[in-house]
DNA sequence: TTGAAAGCGCTAACAG
DNA sequence: CTGTTAGCGCTTTCAA
């Protein structure tokens, strides 16, 4: 099929708004206040404009647009992990909030390295109003980047950048508390990795609510948050005398299931474990997850309003629930 | 023209070539082309242009420069769905290779809704140079986009268009021949999206195999690739005299599994249950999924090889070997 | 209400 | 080898 206009001659041009201009027989700035700034002109103008343009099959130029305004209306989202499906709902999230105000989110995956990160979001930066990071990069970094174009973190804080965080000191507490429900008095966290925010977060939270239960805390690690460093995490528990085990994440947590399993551990007979995002696979790994549910999808939602000026809280913390499967139990005798 | 820049006078404005070629004391096509096009200017100027630009602090503005080329060096991606563990190993693979080309890869999840997905390529086509596709547009959609950007598509094939797929045909013989291997004679295939070519060719395929071992095939479904359509895809299942189930991919098997205990149905047991792509979770479900490796890490870099002209392969087709587990068996006597 | 014209920052002819 | 200049397509003053 043939949907050139020029009969044969060539691979016809796209259609820009002199075209338009001409054929409707005004100026260039008529036709572009008529399309893109009505209003400003007379009602029988704007139809008419708009009626050619639309028999043209006339588009603007987005790159064209962005020169003089500098705006995109494309919003970055760098994620550590786009395999971990944590992350997949804070994509989500942030996705549908942002095609709401009629921008695009383009994601990027950093791979858990920082010079990854920095390198999309240097990539990214030309072509984007502003970032959603859910960061490796260390705070110099981060504020370097924040005189470029406007940024919002997720799961971490710094100041003068707002933030959408998980409620780490609450979630904190709900996981001691039911571990020492269960009778645990020694347990073990198992870190993610050292360029976490939410992992330092986390384990000190832990750490003081340990501290006041008087519950005996352990760190290990710091471990990439994988499947594959669960082996290495379990042994590094089984190492310990904890009873209850605590992992940065779902994904190290259910790698750790897999190697107890492999050694013969009880879970939770001989040993209890905790993960930290409640992911797909938390439900049907065996046993199911003991973990926290994270918001990750409000977060998402949230963290594009805040770019978008929308929401203009500077730190917002979002409750993580503990969601009680059956990889937690009574302390061993 | 103004570009002065006022020395300490407010917000600095960026940097632009006309700054540094002043500085430097040359024409701005001569620092463009010194800082671009080296080679077309003397080594001293060229240092001398680039110990100035660095010195600045200058920046290319890629949206100017990506004006008169038409040009940016983005690639767009569109799967499915970003949850499945399967696309973000294309992600992965299809990212690695557009930074080693020095292309920006944007990716964006349709949420296996067609109009979604065209929405995000209508968004997507002005800021990128071209498409890779896990699509679930008709033909016809497709080929109008076609005319736009460079397209490629993964596991989709079309004519005129470059695509990358998993080999259907041998991946569903070696499913039949396991399968009949182990006694089954009567088997359930469990349809994905009715808009997925990857089921109508897996469906096809298998169907020709089944019928040259003689076994029977039911066809059920469409159901949606999700781990909770499992529980009607099981149900369905069951309601047949099949001993063994193929699954359009591992989210629905595994959901398929959940089902079956949930039901009281020992796998492989009672009933044998067969995946489709090997994700995060085949793994450690109960019991551990027999499945395809399908390639999608190496899909992905051969896409994008593809539309940057570095392949000029058509058709390529990778083989997804089958990886027999736990949750296939010798069929109930 | 509309038109003319000046840029946005960069690259690419075309001269010199 | 380097400088001058004309756009890329659009928005936006500034006049009329």
């Amino acid at each position: 099929m043939d949907h050139s206009d020029g009969a044969g001659s060539g691979p016809s041009r796209p259609v820009t708004i002199y075209d338009v201009a001409r054929e409707a027989g005004v100026a260039t700035s008529t036709a572009s206040r008529a399309l893109s700034n009505p209003g400003r002109v007379s009602e029988r103008t704007r139809a008419h404009v708009e009626e050619v343009a639309r028999r043209l099959g006339y588009r603007p130029n987005r790159i064209a647009q962005a020169l003089p305004s500098g705006r995109t209306r494309m919003l970055g989202l760098v994620v550590p992990d786009i395999a971990n499906p944590h992350n997949a709902r804070l994509i989500r999230g942030a996705e549908a909030q942002a095609a709401a105000a009629g921008y695009t989110l383009v994601i990027a995956d950093s791979q858990e390295q920082p010079e990854l990160e920095a390198a999309h979001v240097e990539r990214l930066a030309p072509f984007v109003d502003g970032f959603v990071l859910s960061s490796r990069v260390d705070d110099a970094g981060l504020h370097g980047l924040r005189d470029r174009r406007p940024v919002v973190l997720f799961n971490r804080t710094l100041p003068e950048l707002p933030s959408v965080c998980v409620d780490f000191d609450d979630s904190g507490r709900q996981v001691v508390e039911h571990l020492t429900s269960l009778g645990h008095r020694t347990v073990a966290y198992l870190r993610g990795p050292a360029t976490s925010w939410a992992d330092a977060t986390r384990r000190a939270a832990l750490a003081a609510h340990c501290r006041r239960h008087g519950v005996a805390l352990t760190l290990l690690g710091p471990f990439p948050p994988t499947l594959e460093a669960g082996a290495a995490a379990a042994d590094a528990a089984l190492a310990t005398d904890a009873t209850a085990v605590i992992a940065f994440n779902d994904l190290l947590a259910i790698g750790v299931l897999q190697r107890l399993e492999h050694r013969g551990v009880a879970v939770p007979g001989a040993l209890s474990v905790v993960g930290g995002d409640d992911i797909f696979g938390a439900t049907f790994c065996r046993p199911p997850l003991t973990t926290l549910a994270s918001p990750a999808d409000q977060a998402g939602r949230t963290l594009v309003d805040m770019l978008n000026g929308r929401i203009d809280a500077t730190e917002v913390v979002l409750p993580a629930p503990l969601v009680a499967r059956d990889s937690t139990g009574p302390r061993r005798s």
